[in-house]
DNA sequence: CATGAATGAGGTTTCATTCAT
DNA sequence: GATGAATGAAACCTCATTCAT
C-alpha cells in the first residue's frame, strides 16, 4: 500500500553527517510536487488519487499530508508551480534582434514548443478552467501573470507597426490569445478530434504541418496589406 | 440497456390533456439525461456526482442505473446524445446561396454561436480529452462524425477557390480546425485567461470582439492575394 | 434488462380458442420453476439472482413474484420439488425379487446414479444445509419423506439377516447414510477434492472407480462373517 | 496488501503489562479473520455482510477493506487460513507406533475429530465446492495440500498388507475419501438428514454410534480376509 | 394474465484525511 | 521528520420487491 524508501543518498549523507535530512525533505517535497503534477495533469483534480501520486513519488500518502496539507493546497501548489515555470520559460524568450515577422514568427513557434513539451501544463490549466479558476485566483501572485509577455508581442506589434509590415489597430491581447488558441486547442482537444475525423492528428507530420499553418494564419493576420 | 418507447399512446395522451408523466420512461430518461449532461459537463466525470444528477433529473439514483447501467454508461450516453446535437445543427448550416466569403464568414459564426450556447458541449469535450477520448472510441456511430461538414468546408473552398477569391492549397481539415479552436479554446479557458491577463474575458463586448477578430483571421487566411 | 416473450405457441391458440392462456400459464410456472432449480442449486440462496432466473426461463422478473410471491417462498417450492422427484425416483427401487446382496449393489448403484445425474439436487441440499434445514422444516409434507426408502433397506437387511448373508444389528438408517455419504461427498465436493488431491476426481474412469469401491465398502460392512 | 508486524516490541511490552491493544495490527487483522471465518462459513459467500464481520471483530468494515483489499480476497485468505490449520493439524497425527489396525482407527477418529471441531472448516469447503474451488485454485500453496496425509494412509496401508492385516491393492486416495466422506456429509447433512430421518443427528449418542460405526465400515474395508 | 416503470434499503468499495507513536 | 494504523463519510451500485396500468 505505501512504498518503503530506504535512506540511503549515500553521497550526500557522507558530507553533511549533522544535517542529514535537510536536503532529503526537500527532495521528497518536489517528488511529490512532481509526481502530483503528472497524476492531476492526466486525470483532473477529482480524478487524482492521492496513492498513485505517493507511489509516483516513492513516497507515502502520509507525506503528502505532511508537506502539502490537503489534496486542494497540493492542487494549487501544482498549479503555482506550473505557471511560474511557464513565465520563465517566457522570460528566455528573446525577439528584440529580429525582424517583426521573423521575431512574431519565433513567438509562435516558441507558444507551439512550449504546449507541445509540456502536455502537463495542458491538463492542469483544463482542469483549472473545470473550476472557474477559482485555485488560480486564489495565488495572487498568478494574477495579471502574462502581462510581460503581452507586454512583448505589445511592443513587438509596434514595431512592426512602424516599420509598415504590420497594420495597425491589432489588440496584443487578442493575438496572444489566437495564437495560444491555435496550438493548445489542436492539442488538448487531439483524441477527440482524432476520432472524429478519422485522422491522427498526433502524427508528427501532421503536428508539423499544423504549426506552420498556424504561423502563416498569424502572419497573414498582422501584415499590413501590400 | 432498457428499450426506448416513442410515447405516442394517442388515445391516453387524448382522454388525459394534462399528461400527468408520472409513468413516462422517455420522459424520465431524457431528464436524467439532461442532468447528467450538466453534471459531467460541470464536473467531469470523476468530479460528477449521482445523486446531484438524481436530484436534478427529479428522480432517483435507482432509475439513473436502471435506464443506463453506470456511470460510465450514462458518460457515453451524454456525449453521444451532444455529438448527436452537434451534428443535427451542423446539418441546418447552407452556405451554397452565399458568395464563398459570406458562406465562411456565416460558417465561423455558426461555429462560435453554437459554443456560446452550448457550454455543455465544451465541458464534456474536455472531459472526453482527459480520458483520450476512450469513450468515443467506443461508439462507432460517433466516428467521422464531422465528415460532412468538413466536406461542406471543402466545397466552399473549392469555389471559392475557382471565383479567384480564396487562395489554392488549403487542408478543410486544418481550416476547421483552426475556426473551432478560435471559438472554443477563447470559451473553454476564459477563466484562467481572464485571471492571467486581467480581464473578464466573458463581457458581452469581449465576446463580440473576439468574435470578429477570429472570422477577420479565418478570412485574411483564405484570401486569394490581390 | 427484461426479456420479452413473443407469446405464439400456435398449435395450442389454434385448438382452444376459448381458453387461450391455460397451459401457457403453466408452461410458464414450471420453466420458472426449472430455472430457478439450476440457480439456487449453483449459487446457493443468497447468491442466486431474479433476473437470471428469469432470463432462463425466458419470463420477466415480475412473473417470478406473480407466481411465487418471493424469492423464498420459491426457494421453498424448488426444494420441495426436488425431494418429491426424488421420492418419486426412489419409488421406481424395486429389490425384491434380486438375491440380497445383488439388491443392495443394485440399491447402492441408484443412489449413486441419481446424485450423478441430479447435480442441481447436491446443490440444492447443501443450500438447505447451510439455512440449518429450516425451509424443509416449513414444508411438513417433506418430513419424514426418507422413511420408505429406509423402510425398503430395513427390509431388505432382514431378509439378507435371514438368509445368513448379512450380519445382524446394522441399523438401516445409518446404512442409508454411509450409501448417500459415499456417492453425496464425492461429488459435493469433487472440485476442491481435485484441487487439493492433485486429480481430477470428475474423470470418467474415476467415477466409475468410486462408485465401485463404495459398493464393496457396503457389502464388506453388511456381509456376515464366513 | 499491507505488511505483518509480527508485534514484539520487548520493551514497549515490558512498560505496559496490559497490552492496551489499541493499534495492534496483527490482533486487529486476525480478529477480522476469524470473524470472517466464521460469517462465511455460517452465510456462504455472497451471503456473508461486511458490517457483521466488522461488529464481531470489533472493527470497523472500512479495516477489514485496509487489511483484505476485498469480499472475495478476504474469503481467500479465510480459506487459506483454515486449510492451513488442518494441515497442521494432521502433522500432528503420529500413526507409527500402533499396530495398523489401530492406527487406522486412530486416523479416523482424528478426522472425525477435526470435523466435529471444526463446524467452520465445513462450511467454508462447501462453499469453496459451491464455486467450483475458484479460491482454492488461485492459491498455489494449497494446491497438492493433502499429499502428506494421503502418502501417510499410503504407508499405513503398505504395513497393514505386510503384516496380513489390511488386503492389498487399496487405493490410499480412495480410503481418504471414504473416512473423510464418512465424517463429513454426516455432519454437513445433519439439519437435512434429520428433518428427513425424523431423528436428531446431532444427538450426543447418535454422534458416538456413527463414529463408530463408520469406524467398523472402514477397518471391514481395508481387513485382509481371514 | 401480463408488464414496464419505479423504488427503498442496503450492499461493497473508495476517498481524503487524522491519530498515535 | 516520519510512519503505519485507523477512520467517517460518502461514493457507486445491486437487490428484492411493488406500483400502476
Amino acid at each position: 500500500m505505501t512504498a518503503r524508501r530506504t535512506n540511503g543518498s549515500g553521497a550526500a549523507a557522507r558530507v553533511r553527517t549533522r544535517v542529514p535530512r535537510r536536503r532529503d525533505a526537500e527532495a521528497t517535497r518536489s517528488r511529490i510536487l512532481a509526481a502530483a503534477t503528472q497524476e492531476f495533469s492526466r486525470h483532473g483534480l477529482a480524478g487524482a488519487r492521492g496513492d498513485r501520486i505517493a507511489r509516483a513519488a516513492r513516497s507515502s500518502e502520509r507525506m503528502v499530508y505532511y508537506y502539502f496539507g490537503s489534496k486542494e493546497k497540493l492542487f494549487r501548489a501544482v498549479l503555482e508551480a506550473s505557471y511560474l515555470s511557464l513565465q520563465e520559460a517566457e522570460r528566455s524568450v528573446h525577439l528584440d534582434d529580429l525582424a517583426p515577422a521573423q521575431a512574431l514568427d519565433e513567438f509562435c513557434r516558441f507558444v507551439w514548443r512550449y504546449y507541445l513539451e509540456h502536455p502537463e501544463f495542458i491538463g492542469l490549466v483544463n482542469t483549472e478552467n473545470l473550476h472557474r479558476a477559482i485555485h488560480l485566483k486564489q495565488s495572487p501572485q498568478l494574477t495579471q501573470l502574462v502581462a510581460p509577455i503581452v507586454g512583448l508581442l505589445g511592443g513587438l506589434l509596434e514595431r512592426g507597426e512602424k516599420r509598415g509590415v504590420f497594420r495597425r489597430g491589432i489588440d496584443p491581447n487578442e493575438l496572444y490569445i489566437a495564437i495560444a488558441a491555435l496550438g493548445y486547442f489542436y492539442l488538448s482537444n487531439s483524441a477527440t478530434l482524432s476520432a472524429v475525423l478519422g485522422r491522427e492528428l498526433r502524427a508528427p507530420t501532421r503536428l508539423d504541418e499544423h504549426w506552420r499553418a498556424s504561423a502563416e494564419m498569424i502572419q497573414r493576420f498582422v501584415r499590413a496589406a501590400a
